[in-house]
DNA sequence: CAATACACTTAGCAATATGTAG
DNA sequence: CTACATATTGCTAAGTGTATTG
């Protein structure tokens, strides 16, 4: 880790910055709205700043620039943006048709390899290997052993594998074993976990052999309002169409909500809803503002009152149905595991609410029905029915993928996907396989950065520009900043996309030198606030860089997201902006804990250690909440509880000491063990008080952090797990069941002494 | 290239479930 | 038990990144 020098001190430090940024938002806050939707504090606050020092400074460096080659002074980019999505569905032909019988209501999978071999005939080469545990910093995340594999002829994308997955080729059938036994699992019985993290992995590209799924669970149909809810325009009663009225109800339903009163979340609104309105109602309701939807609002309010109302009895009917649907569709059988789905019910139609300043705000979220739906599954799997009097879009096999279902959305037109949970086999390994690209940077991750450094320097405003973008999103952790469409989404950037009305330049700032104040919204418009020092060169680069810019040109102008990807390729196989992030993540967590650990501390002190470990982590990649709306009370409730602990402290303290006054004169045994009995009760208070005390201090850090993003998504689990070993810490007290479940692999495979 | 299509990860908040004090 | 606080799960938008297409 000594590769990771002061890098880890700004990333530290970067903590600070945090509550800067805070403490700016809030002042923010007060400042500007009365906000009862805390979201809108996320939402753009386009400072006015930045647009006025780009200018002045012009003039200092024309030496540098000249060395440059610029193109031309052109800040035009690759800019322009028009899309349409559409897509045309690709079959590809297999044949051969094999269909097994049920077996817990799905075709029972192919016990052993034979039938596969009939149904994909020609296997050519395969390979697999078998993994290995990773418990060294030198393993990989790499097949160490063939594997028997199956491609098909007509499978034209059998060749999309990664170049190293097809390195060799042998073939080498171990399979049945492992068949036999999966499909016994495969029943009824709950099923001792799989470990699938110590069985070979598919090298071939293909992500499974054998899918099998009951289809999607579809939003329930629309119940028209009873007749005594009315809707008036104007004042005046008016009964609605069944499709305009289910479009009214989509509003009613939010009218509580802020957005409700935007503009754009109105005008696209009443756009949308007009389409489903009969030509009568077209004409006569033209006027927004003149809809009176209360009725229907209350009587929403209504409905919901009377469900939480509901006697147990009740919700107990509605909870056991729902855990029919899940066990009838929640499942799918997979390579001869029952494995469980994310995301089996369809979206519910209803009007959209993008993040932040969305352009398409308000627009209806259409039905989705089954002619929309298109079925992925294996040829010889039992495919699921569409409901009675409707087809599915398409049934298709495309074992190149890993979702079950797919439609199209009609906000951006992009394709939306059920797909599995993350304990499942096929997200677990790739998301060990992130670590294990993640670690592989760490050992070259010096190298690259002399790099970066020394392109700072380069005669190549683009490789100047790509190697401060790299600098940025090494240090801060900043994502890549893929280009957006104007107008289809909010105005949000990354990295790559940044503007130059999103930095400021400090020559000097608070006693430092080179200070860049960065100011922008950054996915799901969460805002990015921070004033770093940087390394000269990267200041006066970035002065080059905004030279004769408007506020709203790019700053890398000639570089973007697809650029430096290929570049981070050439360094290292499977590199990508992301990388550094999770990179950064885990090392930054390891590194904390390491250095909070402290042996002597309780269980609860070192599971605060751990919380600010993960808390420098969220802090570094930004992950923000909206401070909980029972926030204040809640501390409060504390305070209150630690205050009534120390009373009992103390009351115990002072019968502890009259006990020993008595003992000491009294010199019996009973009095002694009335002396321990209360040096215990002491100590047990004091032991609690401390407790409430670290879970105040552990609260009020996190007031507006959110730990589950990083904790889930950037953290190399087995760092945590080898950290509960080392520390004797039960590691449910650091994940949950789900999230358990999601990190088995890593729970099951990393040992005390496990390094990043 | 550059635009588009697609697949899959990452993200915060809302809804719901669970725990706990009264 | 109810009421409330807190934890967990669900939801789905919004990113990243690669492959395909023009």
């Amino acid at each position: 880790m000594s590769g990771d020098h002061s890098h880890s001190e700004d990333q530290v430090d970067g903590g600070s910055r945090f509550n800067d940024s805070h403490k700016h938002k809030d002042k923010y806050k007060e400042k500007e709205h009365k906000h009862k939707d805390h979201k809108k504090d996320k939402e753009r606050d386009k400072s006015k700043h930045g647009n006025s020092d780009h200018k002045d400074s012009s003039d200092k460096k024309h030496r540098d620039k000249e060395k440059m080659k610029h193109k031309d002074g052109s800040t035009d980019k690759y800019k322009d943006k028009h899309k349409e999505k559409r897509k045309e569905e690709k079959m590809k032909s297999f044949d051969g048709k094999v269909k097994k019988e049920k077996e817990n209501g799905f075709a029972s999978p192919h016990v052993k390899s034979e039938p596969e071999d009939d149904i994909y005939h020609s296997p050519k080469h395969e390979k697999s290997l078998k993994r290995e545990r990773d418990d060294d910093n030198d393993s990989e995340f790499k097949p160490k052993k063939i594997k028997t594999e199956i491609k098909t002829e007509n499978d034209k994308r059998a060749k999309k594998r990664k170049p190293d997955e097809d390195t060799k080729s042998k073939k080498t059938k171990n399979k049945k074993g492992e068949v036999a036994d999966g499909k016994k699992k495969a029943k009824k019985e709950p099923e001792e976990k799989w470990k699938w993290w110590e069985e070979e992995r598919y090298t071939d590209g293909s992500k499974w052999k054998f899918l099998e799924h009951k289809g999607p669970v579809f939003a329930p149909p629309y119940e028209p309002l009873p007749s005594n809810v009315k809707f008036y325009y104007d004042g005046k009663h008016m009964k609605l169409s069944p499709g305009a009225e289910e479009v009214a109800t989509f509003f009613a339903k939010m009218l509580d909500h802020e957005y409700t009163t935007k503009d754009i979340f109105r005008k696209n609104f009443f756009k949308d809803w007009r389409k489903e309105m009969t030509a009568e109602e077209k004409a006569k309701l033209t006027d927004l503002k003149k809809c009176d939807f209360s009725e229907m609002s209350d009587y929403f309010k209504a409905q919901s009152e009377a469900r939480k109302a509901m006697t147990k009895d009740e919700k107990l009917k509605i909870k056991a149905e729902n855990e029919r649907l899940l066990q009838e569709y929640g499942f799918c059988i997979m390579d001869n595991h029952k494995e469980r789905i994310a995301n089996f019910r369809i979206e519910p139609p209803g009007l959209f609410r993008g993040r932040g300043d969305h352009p398409k705000m308000g627009m209806l979220k259409r039905r989705i029905r089954p002619q929309d739906i298109i079925i992925n599954c294996s040829k010889d799997s039992e495919h699921p029915k569409p409901p009675p009097g409707t087809k599915w879009k398409e049934v298709r096999h495309d074992n190149k993928v890993t979702w079950l279902v797919s439609w199209t959305e009609n906000i951006q037109g992009s394709i939306k996907y059920i797909m599995l949970n993350p304990s499942s086999r096929i997200k677990g390994e790739k998301d060990w396989q992130k670590y294990e690209t993640a670690r592989r940077l760490k050992k070259c991750v010096d190298r690259i950065r002399n790099q970066y450094r020394e392109d700072w320097k380069s005669k190549e405003m683009r490789i100047r520009q790509r190697a401060v973008a790299l600098y940025f999103i090494d240090k801060l952790a900043l994502r890549a900043g893929n280009e957006k469409e104007e107008g289809e989404t909010a105005d949000t950037v990354g990295c790559c996309s940044l503007r130059v009305e999103h930095i400021k330049l400090y020559p000097e700032n608070d006693g430092q030198e080179y200070v860049v104040e960065f100011d922008f919204l950054g996915k799901d418009s969460i805002r990015y606030y921070n004033k770093v020092p940087v390394e000269k060169r990267v200041f006066k680069n970035l002065q080059l860089f905004m030279e004769n810019k408007e506020p709203d040109d790019d700053l890398f102008d000639r570089l973007n997201t697809s650029v430096l990807n290929k570049h981070l390729q050439e360094l290292m196989d499977g590199l990508t902006a992301k990388v550094f992030r999770t990179y950064n993540a885990s090392i930054t967590l390891q590194q904390q804990l390491k250095e909070l650990t402290s042996g002597e501390d309780n269980v609860p002190a070192k599971i605060l250690s751990y919380n600010r470990a993960n808390r420098a982590v969220a802090i570094l990649c930004n992950h923000q909440r909206a401070p909980p709306k029972t926030f204040e009370k809640s501390m409060q409730n504390l305070q209150t509880k630690i205050d009534a602990k120390r009373g009992q402290l103390s009351d115990a303290k002072r019968d502890l000491k009259s006990a020993k006054a008595d003992a000491k004169i009294r010199r019996d045994e009973k009095s002694k063990k009335t002396v321990e009995t209360k040096k215990k009760a002491v100590q047990r208070i004091e032991e609690q008080l401390m407790k409430l005390e670290v879970q105040a201090t552990d609260r009020e850090e996190n007031k507006q952090i959110a730990l589950g993003t990083s904790k889930l998504n950037y953290l190399d689990p087995r760092i945590s797990v080898a950290w509960c070993k080392k520390w004797g810490i039960p590691v449910e007290k650091i994940y949950n069941k789900t999230q358990r479940e999601k990190f088995a692999w890593a729970i099951d495979m990393a040992e005390d002494d496990y390094e990043f």
